[in-house]
DNA sequence: CATGAGGTACTACTCTTTTCGTATATTTAA
DNA sequence: TTAAATATACGAAAAGAGTAGTACCTCATG
């Protein structure tokens, strides 16, 4: 693989610790930790671990005035949405979004999925005004 | 994480190999591995093995009959498309698949596309009478 | 009928990601 | 002013994915 292009997108245990963090920041190591715990537990170094890792990477970037380092995400959920889906469209869909949609959509969208697609399409063509 | 539910979803190297399955299959190892080259440069023993663990994950079947085994997706391209999509509206979209086609839209999406899109909600809602 | 081309299986090494133990520093409270 | 609680940093083991070397088998053909 070419080592050219830096991939932007987090890992699994990196999102995991993304979504609290979009939900609850500024946060602690110990904040977040106590949230992630409620789903699937860990130890409290690994949380930390994580979040030491990610700062390198600049995924998330902290405040280290206090002992206690309060810690933020650099992208917000959308971004990172948005990083994701790129990435995947190259890897899986030929680099063709629209393949990506019509296959999101094409199973199961219910009747309102579909109309509130529609109103979304018309307000992206107002926006290009 | 929980174990109960297998992903069924592709590794990133494995969906290489699935990609060109689904042009050429069915196909042999060296049938595949010559394709394969063209783009990345690899040791024929590192396709075969692939194969071999997409063939113990259920990912592919064969057919033994002859020396050069001979292999087949399970899954088609759709079906695959499909699960990346579902594991991945599940990990980074809160479940929800009209987020996921929102956020693949907002930015981007051309006029063409636009139209595209609505062709195609209209023949879903087709569908469904 | 021997030999080399080409096949599969097996094993092990490398890299990345995830997990956690331990060392050490700082703060709090008894 | 020490003991306990709570932080961070560091290192390294564990787990997962990818890569490739080697052994060994089978078949064509000279």
């Amino acid at each position: 693989m070419s080592k050219l292009k830096k991939k932007n997108v987090p890992t699994e245990a990196e999102l995991e610790v993304l979504k609290v963090l979009w939900k609850m920041q500024p946060a602690t190591v110990r904040q977040l930790h106590e949230e992630l715990n409620k789903r699937q537990k860990s130890a409290y170094t690994t949380t930390l671990k994580m979040l030491q890792i990610m700062h390198e990477k600049k995924l998330v970037e902290r405040d280290e005035t206090n002992r206690a380092h309060i810690y933020k995400a650099i992208y917000s959920e959308k971004q990172t949405q948005s990083s994701i889906l790129s990435n995947l469209i190259n890897r899986a869909f030929g680099g063709s979004k629209f393949d990506l949609v019509v296959r999101a959509l094409d199973d199961t969208a219910s009747a309102e999925e579909i109309s509130e697609i529609r109103d979304l399409l018309d307000s992206l063509e107002d926006n290009k005004k």
